[in-house]
RNA sequence: GGUGCGUUAGUUCAGCUGGUUAGAAUACAUGCCUGUCACGCAUGGGGUCACGGGUUCGAGUCCCGUACGCACCGCCA
């Protein structure tokens, strides 16, 4: 046995009590007589203690120990002289009477400690050494938590986990796929599954009736830092469902998880918003609602007094930013400079201070009496102290947007996105489409099995941009932890879809034949929702990016710098398959 | 495809308007130290200043390009 307990558990209780522990050393301390060694595993940190007067050799081997040898040591628990109250163990230290090095190890390039001095991109190279630390440990352990509270939520609701294949066949709708050649199909590729959505699909009209499972998906799409080319969904189908009982379901998913995880009764039911809103109030599809900002439209009160910018502006909105009028000149102009960045887009900003007295100050005085500036003041339910930021544009969904950005910016700035602090929601009634400008066409806004709202389909012959869809997104705090839509079960309606988003039949039958011809043989009502899991676990640790809560995450430009993958592969595989590569 | 920031010791960084031998902290090595836990003290080794080109009497520093990293826009049904 190469150990008896763990690095982790002793205790003062534990008194008297010769064990064996086996870890890393994660440092020494030399006193020249006695020697103290850090020993780390997964479950903590113990101290050993060497003594010159009680065992000179065994003192003698333990300063030669370097960082990250693997050892293996027997001893007696003590209590301390001088005890450590940072540590669980800061009572006890073990006397160590039996030292054997199971492994060398080389100098680490980093250190591996909670507050390391290695950078990102070392942490990565070095995955397995980062794994090491606490602080990046504790992330999986939290995924792992979360994991097995899905699971068993969603087994106590009846749903069946379901594997469903990973090699499968590329579609040109949404995401560009990862493909794999077949050898023993020359000429042909499988694809990555975006997500199981047709097959969750099926498995309805087989009659699982609650299906679930938690699966890998693949987009080979730019990255951020909340986005990875391979990530894990919490794939969600019901049948016999309404929008109202999957929203049901799954908001009683992420209330398990705020009880169980965070320890957070959430008795209340989400808000819900719609998009038509979410877009006018917030100029985005997943507002922020852990402070308000809510958007103020000023058209009425702002037009018409000779500003040209906004006489000739499509949109006028503005934010209040409660108590920032103490905002600088030098920090009004970096904010400017924020929306005036290519990537926000704006060209100016005016802003407005609400002065002890009650008057509104305004960078544009000069076209706006006191008394208009006052019904805008009102507009807002401005106060004393406050600040009013506001933008205008000849194109009121982007300037809607870049007034979103600018609400985001000044919330950080004023610490009003506490990561502690939840707000959730639901997005509902999204617009089944989405017209592309470059495209001349619709695109299926959530995908083309989402259908519309019974009400909206004779729309559907007349204005398809004004039809909503039965589909809903949970956002937290700004982040789209999920979403889903109640599917279209009648092959007929199925067909019209295909039709307005451009497919000839003919495209139709060879891209998803297989799923029109199942909904031949009775299909059930049924709908579903896909959680982020990733997403999920970094709300919940409070990460800015998804990468800490991956084992083996890709970097920006989708590489694992640890296994230098994706690599080029040998012509004899290529020639295998088939396959000649062109580099232009 | 685009924008911004960055690349200097094992690591994290400083290095101003170009000017002797490129620094600090930490890590590492050696020695001292019997209650440390960010131990302390002393000494020491450690640099292709990412790469290529240009400007200049002279480039870590200025300019152009490339590569790589991070954040973002486009993209992500």
């Amino acid at each position: 046995m190469y150990r008896t307990r763990t690095c982790g558990n002793l205790r003062l209780a534990d008194e008297g009590l010769v064990v064996t522990l086996a870890g890393w050393v994660q440092k020494t301390r030399k006193m020249g007589g006695m020697t103290f060694v850090d020993l780390r595993d997964r479950y903590g940190i113990t101290q050993l203690v060497f003594n010159q007067e009680n065992n000179a050799e065994l003192c003698e081997q333990a300063n030669k120990l370097g960082r990250e040898y693997v050892i293996q040591v027997t001893g007696t628990v003590r209590e301390r002289s001088s005890k450590n109250p940072h540590l669980p163990t800061g009572d006890i230290e073990l006397i160590v009477s039996e030292l054997n090095v199971l492994n060398t190890a080389v100098t680490p390039p980093f250190t591996i400690e909670d507050e390391t001095d290695g950078g990102d991109d070392l942490r990565m190279k070095y995955r397995y050494l980062d794994l090491r630390r606490s602080c990046v440990r504790k992330n999986l352990e939290l995924r792992h938590r979360m994991a097995f509270e899905v699971r068993s939520y969603l087994d106590k609701e009846g749903f069946l986990e379901v594997e469903t294949p990973v090699l499968i066949k590329s579609t040109p709708e949404g995401a560009r796929d990862f493909v794999v050649p077949s050898r023993m199909n020359p000429g042909q590729f499988y694809a990555l599954p975006q997500s199981p959505q047709t097959f969750k699909q099926l498995l309805m009209v087989s009659g699982f009736d609650r299906y679930f499972q938690i699966v890998k998906c693949f987009r080979d799409e730019d990255l951020r830092a909340d986005r990875q080319p391979e990530f894990t969904q919490i794939d969600c189908e019901m049948s016999f469902v309404e929008q109202e009982d999957v929203i049901q379901t799954f908001e009683g998913m992420a209330k398990h998880l705020f009880k169980t995880i965070r320890g957070i009764e959430m008795n209340e039911p989400f808000l819900r918003m719609t998009w038509q809103d979410a877009m006018k109030y917030y100029g985005s599809d997943k507002p922020d609602l852990r402070f308000g900002m809510k958007f103020v439209e000023l058209m009425d009160v702002l037009k018409g007094y000779g500003f040209s910018v906004f006489d000739n502006a499509a949109y006028i909105g503005g934010i209040c930013a409660e108590g920032a009028a103490h905002y600088t000149r030098k920090q009004l102009d970096a904010l400017t400079e924020f929306v005036k960045r290519p990537q926000v887009g704006a060209k100016g900003m005016v802003y407005a201070r609400v002065e002890a007295d009650g008057n509104v100050k305004s960078s544009v005085d000069k076209f706006y009496s006191q008394e208009v500036l006052q019904q805008m003041k009102e507009a807002f339910g401005a106060k004393p102290g406050d600040l009013i930021l506001i933008l205008s544009g000849d194109d009121a969904m982007k300037t809607r947007k870049q007034l979103s950005e600018l609400r985001l910016h000044v919330a950080d700035q004023l610490g009003l996105r506490d990561k502690d602090k939840f707000a959730c929601l639901w997005v509902i009634d999204f617009p089944l489409f989405e017209w592309s400008e470059e495209d001349q066409r619709f695109y299926a806004m959530h995908h083309p099995f989402t259908s519309p709202k019974p009400e909206d389909i004779p729309l559907l012959d007349t204005d398809p941009g004004a039809v909503r869809a039965n589909a809903y997104d949970m956002v937290i705090n700004g982040v789209e932890v999920g979403g889903g839509s109640i599917r279209i079960h009648d092959s007929q309606l199925q067909d019209k879809m295909f039709q307005l988003l451009g497919f000839t039949e003919e495209r139709a039958q060879e891209q998803f034949g297989f799923l029109m011809n199942a909904f031949k043989y009775g299909a059930p009502p049924h709908g579903g929702l896909a959680y982020g899991l990733d997403r999920w676990v970094s709300l919940f640790a409070g990460l800015d990016s998804i990468r800490d809560c991956i084992a083996f995450p890709k970097n920006n430009s989708g590489r694992d710098v640890m296994i230098d993958a994706p690599s080029a592969i040998d012509d004899a595989q290529l020639d295998e398959l088939c396959l000649k590569v062109d580099l232009k």
